[in-house]
DNA sequence: GTACAGATTGAG
DNA sequence: TCAATCTGTACT
């Protein structure tokens, strides 16, 4: 695991860590498989001073205290009763900042340097209910391998994620972690107000959603 | 115990 | 545009 990211990636600045999540790779490992995705969308939430965040004010509940762990630690959370939100703490311990994961690129082949898969180990197939049906020709909208990770929710669904991943550690874990990917250029990385937050008041309208220019994943435009 | 909002999503 | 769906939180 030679390219997995260390501590100190995670430790810096959130919004810092936020932009240079862009690229990099999402491994999951399900039994004997895995499954990849490129970060492509990620939003920062910076803690007591955001009212946009959970920890908005030092606020403390059972819920959001995984957001206190230091950086490179999962913080996940069900959103309207029915998705889960991946979310990576960064800075130091005590510190509730993290960044929202709000898109991922699935990627086919495992691309990854240097892990080499022992025998009889195999990627996941990314496989949609149209594949998997094998009907007419035409494939729905709906769904397109796309539709599978362009939003915070789906990408959760798509990467098995659920409240049993709380307060997992990416730099120890064996069955989720990040890798070094794709070099993203600054002037490849959008970056807007993000969604979902219009009661944050003057915070909705802090450019804190990075995005990958022209990729598709990405959930909204 | 009850009430209610919410870092979403997909259908209409 | 709108409702599904359920946990955490703040109440009574």
């Amino acid at each position: 695991m030679k390219d997995r990211l260390k501590r100190e990636f995670y430790t810096r600045d959130t919004l810092l860590v936020a932009k240079e999540l862009l690229g990099k790779y999402i491994i999951r490992k399900i039994a004997k498989r895995f499954l990849v995705g490129k970060i492509v969308e990620t939003e920062a939430y910076i803690g007591p001073e955001d009212k946009a965040s959970h920890s908005y004010q030092w606020k403390i509940t059972k819920r959001n205290l995984a957001e206190f762990l230091e950086g490179g630690h999962i913080y996940i959370y069900l959103c309207y009763g029915m998705y889960w939100q991946l979310n990576i703490t960064t800075s130091k311990n005590c510190t509730p900042e993290c960044v929202l994961v709000r898109a991922i690129e699935p990627i086919n082949e495992f691309k990854i340097k240097n892990v080499t898969l022992p025998a009889g180990r195999q990627e996941l197939k990314i496989s949609t209910p149209a594949s998997a049906g094998a009907s007419a020709g035409r494939q729905n909208s709906k769904f397109k391998i796309r539709n599978l990770t362009n939003g915070p929710g789906k990408l959760c669904d798509w990467l098995k994620l659920d409240k049993s991943f709380y307060g997992e550690d990416l730099v120890t874990s064996k069955r989720i972690w990040l890798e070094d990917g794709e070099k993203i250029l600054p002037l490849q990385i959008i970056a807007t107000k993000r969604i979902g937050i219009d009661y944050a008041e003057i915070w909705k309208h802090k450019p804190w959603r990075f995005y990958i220019k022209n990729n598709p994943f990405v959930s909204v435009e």
